[in-house]
DNA sequence: ATTTTCATGTAAGCAGTTACATGATTGT
DNA sequence: ACAATCATGTAACTGCTTACATGAAAAT
């Protein structure tokens, strides 16, 4: 399980409430993990319960108060743990794959609309990646491809990492940042080209 | 939720026990759907109540007797019914991921090792992937790349799909089965690849 | 007036995992 | 004697999703 330790690298890279994580599961975070405001509230409750978060009353003007959760010692110590044990690679689950070979008992033409829409899905997924990493990771040195190391740069993300981030530096920060992100570049990129092998695939019957 | 239909799939291309299925799911379906027995057993029985399969006692000379599901009318309903309706793109979730990005907060050099596992890992399942490929899907016509499209042959895997396919040919069963199994091959080597880049990354910490 | 955004939750239920249990046969 | 394979299950629990609920401000 590993929600626990999603919130809390996303609140290490930088502190908000319930809602603002619901919203960063949306985003950044989301793009290789899903959590919907109802799990998030739950869990950021106990994890209040074990120490591993501090919770900090914020009024607003104009908007409602919220509670701005940051990392205790606690939890940046469970984070540790956790990251120096073994997880297993993980365990896929694609529903396209288990309907792409129920097709042959079915029509397989009629599956062909169905890898249309998520060929589309994954090439703007493709698209959103690469603007983001075009503004946030701009090429540093000349004559360097697009999706490859970019060395540091003054941060254009980061607005306060609160409480010393203890670890390591921001530049590692960055550069960890990016290279997840280059991998959901590939992935994607990945999709698309299997997504037109499986379409000419299904257009031969 | 796709697991009915994972079995359902599984069963059209061979009928077989809650114990067969289990074992597949630890091979050709569970490379992208897995289920441990108890909860295939589980979910049997609430197919076999509903009339999505049906069973029959096989008795075995030197092993226990098992029982042999095979898909109902109800159940190819089901089937088709789930293929016509849209899904959504899949929710991915990356442990290693936020591991990575969780190592900016303690020691990144940390991380190398696990990453490594992981590496061999898929470079392990890559290379059962390709030996697969190569019994089951061998090249038809020359100058062909491996892991490109394969023309029909007298498939060296099924053995009987019992109860008329109803469906598509034989020829579409393999040929789906095929572009699943390039996805699979796909899908490690863009893992291996980013990977290597990951370690790259940590290297310079 | 209505919808969207901000903000936080409860309640019910389903899917899936882990642990435990049984019992015969086959192989080392 | 011990472990592995075949075969089927129950019980308890955890994680996650869906539906429902409230309430105020800002935008259309």
């Amino acid at each position: 399980m590993a929600l626990e330790h999603a919130i809390l690298v996303s609140l290490l890279e930088k502190p908000g409430s319930g809602y603002e994580l619901a919203r960063r599961f949306d985003r950044s975070i989301g793009y290789f993990w899903t959590a919907t405001h109802q799990q998030i509230y739950r869990v950021l409750k106990r994890m209040e319960n074990d120490g591993w978060v501090a919770a900090r009353e914020v009024a607003q003007q104009g908007r409602p108060d919220k509670r701005e959760y940051s990392v205790a010692d606690l939890g940046h110590a469970a984070l540790s743990s956790w990251l120096h044990e073994p997880i297993e690679p993980e365990t896929v689950r694609h529903d396209l794959a288990v309907k792409i070979r129920g097709a042959a008992f079915d029509d397989p033409a009629g599956l062909v609309r169905e890898v249309e829409r998520h060929r589309q899905a994954h090439a703007d997924r493709l698209a959103h990646y690469l603007a983001g990493e075009g503004r946030d990771f701009p090429p540093q040195s000349p004559a360097e491809a697009p999706s490859s190391p970019a060395e540091a740069s003054p941060s254009p993300v980061r607005e306060g990492s609160s409480l010393a981030p203890s670890g390591a530096s921001p530049d590692a920060e960055r550069e960890l940042q990016h290279v997840v992100l280059r991998g959901g570049i590939a992935y994607e990129r990945m999709m698309i080209a299997w997504l037109d092998d499986v379409l000419a695939t299904l257009h031969r019957f």
